[in-house]
DNA sequence: TTTCATAGTTACTTTTTAGTACCTACTTTA
DNA sequence: TAAAGTAGGTACTAAAAAGTAACTATGAAA
């Protein structure tokens, strides 16, 4: 992707484009509903999601240090992911942008209904 | 892209993807800074973009009402874009996140340092 | 002894997205 | 008469992202 030109090193560009990756709110949601999880209860608790797919986000979002990766070293290994301090601050305000985007649809829904949609709310 | 099964109609989700779009926030932080602009004026001000990008962002932020479009019947015609009130609110909660994102990264160069960015903040 | 579970990685293919260039129709300006 | 500005649209290509399947090593259970 060609970048703006005043991209480079944007905060908020950065923090976006790792958060709207695929699966990453559900993941963040789960992380935030039921506390820390290991690899392979996500992927359970995500049907339809893969190895890969889940890895790259997991490691997307520990760069980012909005999770962390705890592993015990056992064989075979227990990975442990969580939120951060800057995960916890991140999911809250993620709730209030939640919060607003389902009243905007509540509102859309008034003059056309559409089937009622299940959600991954944060909160 | 395969959807998660819970996605269908998530109302955050839908508006993560529409704001992480490339250019949608530099585009977001001028209409909020000065105010509707015209077509011609945002690609000016955007230096790189092109028409068919700046297009369908416009589209799709207009899509989501996040902005609305007005068209003047002259020939040639005069197109204005600006926030609508779900875009102020929207641009309200990016303000904090922009915060934190800031944070965030200035709190990650006390240990490493890199080059200052420039930065496309919304407030 | 074969299978399951752990937490992924790798190679390859398909799909989606973004970039580039050219086109519209009409008016004003040089 | 020719060029520039208006707000895009269209076709094609290139690059990035996502999907799929197979594979790693180890220990425990059936």
């Amino acid at each position: 992707m060609k970048l703006p030109p005043s991209a480079f090193g944007c905060p908020l560009d950065s923090l976006l484009r790792v958060i709207c990756g695929p699966w990453t709110i559900y993941i963040l949601c789960r992380l935030h509903k039921h506390g820390p999880a290991r690899f392979g209860q996500l992927k359970r608790q995500m049907p339809g999601i893969s190895s890969k797919m889940l890895t790259e986000r997991l490691r997307m979002l520990e760069k980012a240090e909005i999770i962390y990766r705890h592993q015990e070293p056992t064989v075979p290994p227990r990975v442990t992911y969580g939120l951060t301090a800057e995960g916890q601050e991140l999911t809250k305000i993620l709730d209030q942008l939640n919060t607003v985007a389902q009243r905007w649809q509540d509102e859309q829904r008034e003059s056309s209904y559409e089937i009622p949609p299940v959600t991954a709310q944060i909160g």
